[in-house]
DNA sequence: TTATATAAAACGAACGTTCGTTCGGTATTT
DNA sequence: AAATACCGAACGAACGTTCGTTTTATATAA
């Protein structure tokens, strides 16, 4: 019979349990407010496993970034995926960041919400990000196709997604009274009727 | 003749000396990026200066918000007077907004992009707060006036100002490559396109 | 005008705390 | 036995804040 085990998490499975804990203080508290003493608690490790495993608390916040970044990247291109429609594809694009947005309200808080410029000095501008490009390059192809009228691309990219957006804002402050989804037809409809090309 | 001046700030000018210095450090680097050491050293005086104006670095950040939500509050409600339609009302909005945006970007970061939860944990959130609740109330005054489609009041005022707060990010992050106010007909015609009341 | 007293304002060195990080050692795996 | 993973006490730096002191402005008296 072998030896009790002396570490409940080891390798790979106490490198998620941190990021988690951190995903989870981050959110809750912002990156500032949560030191790595905090994390260690939390997450039940050690100082020196933290440090084992990330170079720094900085690089443990842009591993975060980037893999979030990441699943909402594969989640759109997926939903946008067989769709040829700019309407179809904003629609599921919408549907499926509101969907996301109840789901993984951590994720989207620390990819949405946070400030990350002021702790991840290098990093881009969330809307330079893969997904904010993706959404442009959907009404972009809309115009192109001639579903969308003629609009310069950041206008009727932040007509199609602005609103969408805000809503996800008002679902993570906890200020809507009825569930996001409810909400998501009026919205893709509202920001198509104001950039469709009309069919006169 | 008098005798040479010790300090060339005192009383009411060396507070709002303090006050600009921490507003454009604050939207430059971050809450928590800024020390009070280094606001010291920018506005070019003492510590216990600081000290005897603000009880303390959250207090400083609570009166720059305050007095920053209250101008906005100000420029909108100035916007708003004399009109009545929900159109001519948005307009105005979004058109003092942009403005103030290219004026005063340090103030519009400020309120617009920081997480102020993180270091004002009693602050209500934006969303909430008088300004954002001017522009619901505009677009719910319009659909009792038959101007709007009858959509919930939240994605109304999210489809009518969610483009333009998206636009002013932008211009906040700095990848529009014309001047704001160059957007801004398209932006507001969008919008409205979006919530309008058809006249059939 | 000049001198003196008092309060308010500004100063800045110093304090205690917390933070991110290190590193010598121990446990576990291979 | 060698390598990897983990441990956690300890460290130096930086932070927000304090407080005894000095400077300045103001009021009052001579």
């Amino acid at each position: 019979m072998s030896a009790v085990q002396k570490h409940t998490l080891r390798g790979e499975a106490l490198r998620q349990k941190v990021l988690e804990t951190a995903l989870q203080l981050f959110s809750e508290r912002g990156y500032f407010n949560t030191s790595i003493h905090d994390i260690r608690k939390v997450a039940g490790v050690s100082t020196g496993a933290i440090y084992h495993h990330f170079k720094n608390k900085e690089a443990l916040a842009q591993s975060l970034y980037e893999t979030i970044l990441g699943q909402m990247d594969d989640a759109i291109a997926a939903a946008c995926a067989g769709k040829s429609a700019c309407l179809e594809k904003s629609r599921a694009i919408i549907e499926k960041m509101f969907l996301m947005t109840v789901q993984y309200p951590q994720q989207m808080q620390f990819v949405l919400l946070a400030q990350h410029r002021e702790y991840l000095p290098d990093e881009a501008p969330i809307c330079s990000s893969s997904p904010f490009r993706m959404m442009k390059q959907v009404v972009i192809d809309g115009i192109a196709k001639g579903e969308v009228r003629e609009l310069e691309p950041w206008v009727a990219a932040t007509a199609m997604f602005g609103g969408a957006l805000r809503m996800m804002n008002l679902q993570l402050d906890g200020v809507l009274d009825k569930p996001l989804s409810a909400y998501q037809n009026a919205v893709v409809e509202c920001a198509w009727l104001g950039i469709r090309k009309e069919q006169a």
